[in-house]
DNA sequence: CCCCCCCC
């Protein structure tokens, strides 16, 4: 026929436990298993031409090769990695055949038929006598005691003895007769909480075996018991853990539902994980320098060199007024880009960063701020110090032989799109390269000089309170309203918003400041600067005209904003500094190498 | 039962 032959018979052996290299089997059906799970899954039915198996499912990581339609009816596929698996109650349980990796040999609508005439494995297998005894359900006397004075490890041992631990996609809050087999990818500290409805102490991980992921957490006195036990790389076998659905705003995991340590709950160190069942960690590794063209909250894995450390700094969150500790690194990677990670609570206590170490993280978050963006090492991201990997030695050589001495793209650098060269522009380029246009502003910095500020309306009476610059009504009788507060009160502060055009060589253009960079660019305050406007022209006209003429570098926002049927390119500044003639100069000889070719790369 | 990660 010219298709590749399927390993006629193997079902039955591989259901019943053998170790089958690399079978040849045929794909009968495919369909995504109804639940009310969100993770996506699939189940299929596949056959060696003499016996089929409707109880085999893909492992997630699979799914995309379903979506490329790489596994339509009739697909020949060689299964490189799988395992089996129970499900289902104790001893009425069902063996599935989990699939994490395969090769098609040849494609469905190639083969185009059923090969053979196969029947279930489980009624053959007996006619046969292809399969062995069905294992025992009995402990093996070789299984040791735990000896962190589980007293619920009667299940989970009689399991293990067994080899039947069930595939972490399986599980469902319908049925706690499980025990897993896990890795443990990452870890929480522990964090402490006080609300209405109590308080306490809590610890999560994430866990992953040749099936899915779920996280799982421990509260309380679980937490005191398993935080140490738990270590990140292990495995371990889990059982008795409460399942419920999980909340998918706080969970990028791929499962429907999580776990709870409950105090029936028993765990046990896999000493042997080197079985190959239980996948790695694995690092999609991004260099740095992609980062740029990353989206905001993406989740990146990435390793780099880490530069520079930054002192730890402690502050009160304005929002939910609760103590963070962080600190701030700057890590470096051959694209010889350099990036801002954040750590947080023990992570930013506990670094040392002055020995320059190899960082590798996986599952940190892209913050993205006035186009820069910068990583943060959240819950469920890993972190990794000097790994013992390739990709670390390799960079470890070139930093230490001055490799990250000249960092041309600054990914966290505010303004720009990422890269220091897109940084500066005219205000002429700005209009011509039609900057704002897109979903997102545009920043850029320019050096102009200020030609007229405008004294009317360069102020307005805002609420009072800290946190809200909402303008407010004057209600008369000294009373000023505020909608977004919805109070009244007998005072406001004043808040700048002030319009100026200034000038490059090229062009001029409007731009709008608000209260900090007004305040900056005037030398006064808001009070001052609004006092003066209401009862004192000749003070006001002395404050602003101070302004004129007068060189800076401004950093600004550029975005089309509609009013009415009108679409206007609005700038705003974003920052406002003085020039530094040594990095403008810098910026100007690069420009002028750029246009004219002299001294260039090769001096 | 948490689910917060600021500020620029």
């Amino acid at each position: 026929m010219g298709f590749a032959s399927l390993s006629s018979g193997v079902i039955a052996r591989i259901m019943n436990g053998d170790d089958v290299v690399k079978p040849v089997l045929q794909i009968l059906a495919i369909k995504k298993i109804n639940s009310n799970a969100d993770a996506e899954r699939y189940r299929i039915l596949i056959s060696d031409g003499k016996y089929f198996n409707s109880y085999a499912m893909l492992a997630s990581q699979l799914n995309e090769m379903q979506h490329k339609g790489q596994l339509d009816e009739f697909t020949i596929v060689q299964l490189d990695k799988y395992v089996t698996s129970m499900v289902g109650k104790d001893g009425a349980g069902k063996r599935v055949l989990i699939i994490s990796e395969l090769t098609v040999l040849n494609a469905g609508a190639e083969v185009k038929e059923k090969i053979g005439e196969p029947v279930t494995y489980e009624n053959a297998a007996k006619q046969d006598k292809v399969a062995k005894a069905a294992p025992p359900v009995v402990p093996k006397k070789e299984v040791t005691q735990s000896n962190n004075n589980n007293n619920n490890n009667i299940t989970l041992n009689a399991s293990i003895g067994a080899g039947m631990t069930h595939p972490i996609s399986s599980l469902s809050p319908y049925q706690n007769k499980w025990v897993i087999k896990a890795r443990v990818t990452s870890k929480t500290g522990i964090r402490t909480w006080s609300n209405p409805r109590g308080e306490g102490k809590l610890f999560s991980m994430d866990l992953m075996d040749e099936s899915g992921e779920i996280r799982a957490t421990a509260f309380k006195e679980q937490c005191d018991k398993y935080f140490d036990m738990i270590q990140v790389d292990s495995v371990y076998f889990f059982s008795k853990c409460q399942l419920k659905p999980a909340n998918k705003q706080f969970s990028q995991l791929n499962n429907a539902y999580e776990m709870t340590f409950t105090g029936e709950t028993a765990v046990q160190l896999c000493e042997d994980a080197d079985d190959g069942a239980i996948p790695d960690i694995k690092y999609n590794l991004v260099p740095i320098s992609e980062v740029s063209g990353m989206e905001n909250k993406a989740a990146v894995d990435t390793i780099g060199i880490c530069k520079e450390v930054g002192e730890l700094q402690a502050f009160t969150s304005r929002t939910t007024n609760k103590e963070f500790k962080k600190r701030d690194l700057t890590l470096v990677d051959m694209s010889n880009s350099a990036i801002s990670l954040t750590l947080w609570g023990d992570d930013a206590v506990n670094f040392d960063g002055h020995v320059q170490p190899v960082i590798l993280v996986k599952g940190t978050r892209i913050n993205e701020f006035n186009g820069g963006k910068s990583l943060s090492l959240g819950g469920g991201s890993i972190m990794k110090i000097n790994p013992d990997i390739p990709e670390a030695h390799k960079l470890r050589g070139w930093f230490d032989n001055g490799g990250g001495d000249n960092v041309a793209n600054m990914v966290s650098a505010r303004t720009g799109g990422g890269s220091f060269s897109t940084d500066w522009m005219t205000l002429k380029d700005a209009r011509a390269r039609n900057l704002g246009s897109g979903d997102k502003p545009d920043y850029f910095q320019c050096k102009a000089v200020v030609h007229i500020v405008k004294q009317e309306n360069a102020f307005y009476r805002a609420c009072p309170q800290a946190d809200c610059n909402k303008k407010v009504v004057d209600e008369g009788n000294d009373q000023y309203r505020c909608e977004r507060c919805n109070a009244l009160y007998p005072n406001f502060k004043y808040r700048l918003l002030v319009n100026m055009s200034v000038g490059d060589w090229t062009s001029n253009r409007w731009v709008t400041c608000f209260n900090e960079t007004g305040e900056q660019l005037l030398k006064h305050t808001s009070q001052e600067i609004g006092e003066a406007l209401e009862n004192d022209p000749t003070k006001a006209e002395e404050i602003f005209s101070a302004l004129n003429f007068t060189s800076h570098i401004f950093k600004l926002r550029c975005k089309n904003e509609v009013y009415g049927d009108m679409t206007r390119n609005k700038l705003t500044v974003q920052s406002v500094g003085p020039l530094n003639h040594k990095e403008y100069n810098r910026h100007l000889l690069k420009e002028l190498k750029e246009l004219t070719g002299i001294g260039s790369s090769s001096n």
